[in-house]
DNA sequence: ATGGCTAACATGGTTAGA
């Protein structure tokens, strides 16, 4: 049976206002089919649709003022868009889910939580949680599932530069890494580590103290696959170049490329 | 060393990120 690539990504732009040059330059010289983006920070109304639609690229947005706002884009069309958690009332636009060439996507900008103190962080992981139960819906639902996105969670130490200085804090905390193991439960799979992958391998690096030159970062941007969706996938890397440009996101896009069979 | 930098909103300084 003869297969087709499809390559899919997700990426924080942090303003999508301002990385659209960063989008532009990425996407002529990756050959991407899908893609999530997170902290698009635009209302809906604001989103740059036309420069989107000159990239080659469809789909749908969930945006709000100011802060969140996630996008998800394909060459082929966006179907069966669902936003938000079905059931969670939120007033942070933080999911997208659709369906991209048979394949349902579910982009996700994960709360950060600040610190593990703080309300934001009892809202992080009742939020996880929810999605927790959709995501099992969702699994329930379709054959090919992909659950990508910000998680703002490191899933392992080998995710962070320094594990002995984070211990503890928001990011690594014991509660929600058991959090995204409860994901894991569900049977999806985070395919970076299904490959062999270089050193200090991460997707996220503080914009101060010249955190990226030092190697000091965090692996939190995650793609995360179902039992048969993982049967196909050819590989997974971070794409660190877009994080040297200039007025660079502080993420890098992470790609995954799977051989979907022929229609 | 609890800062360092960036973006939105606003137009100086706060909120938030991670």
């Amino acid at each position: 049976m003869s297969s087709t690539e499809f390559r899919l990504a997700t990426w924080n732009v942090n303003s999508l206002k301002v990385r659209l040059p960063h989008l532009t330059q990425w996407l002529q010289q990756s050959d991407i089919h899908a893609l999530g983006l997170q902290e698009t920070k635009t209302v809906d109304a604001e989103f740059p649709a036309s420069e989107i639609s000159a990239l080659g690229l469809v789909g749908q947005w969930h945006g709000q003022k100011t802060y969140n706002g996630v996008a998800l884009l394909g060459r082929s069309e966006v179907s069966a868009v669902v936003r938000g958690i079905p059931g969670f009332a939120d007033e942070q636009a933080r999911v997208i889910a659709g369906t991209i060439r048979g394949v349902r996507v579910i982009d996700c900008y994960v709360p950060n939580g600040q610190s593990v103190d703080s309300e934001k962080y009892a809202y992080k992981l009742s939020w996880l949680a929810a999605l927790r139960s959709y995501l099992a819906d969702e699994l329930a639902r379709h054959s090919h599932v992909a659950v990508i996105g910000d998680f703002n969670i490191a899933p392992e130490d080998r995710d962070v530069h320094d594990p002995k200085a984070w211990e503890g804090q928001v990011l690594v905390s014991v509660a929600e890494r058991e959090a995204l193991a409860a994901l894991s439960e569900l049977g999806l799979v985070d395919v970076f580590r299904r490959f062999e992958q270089p050193e200090k391998s991460y997707s996220w690096w503080d914009y101060r103290a010249m955190a990226f030159r030092r190697k000091a970062g965090l692996r939190i941007d995650l793609i995360l696959a179902n039992q048969a969706l993982t049967a196909l996938c050819t590989g997974c890397i971070v794409e660190v170049e877009p994080r040297r440009w200039e007025r660079p996101s502080d993420h890098a896009p992470v790609v995954a490329s799977f051989a979907l069979p022929d229609a």
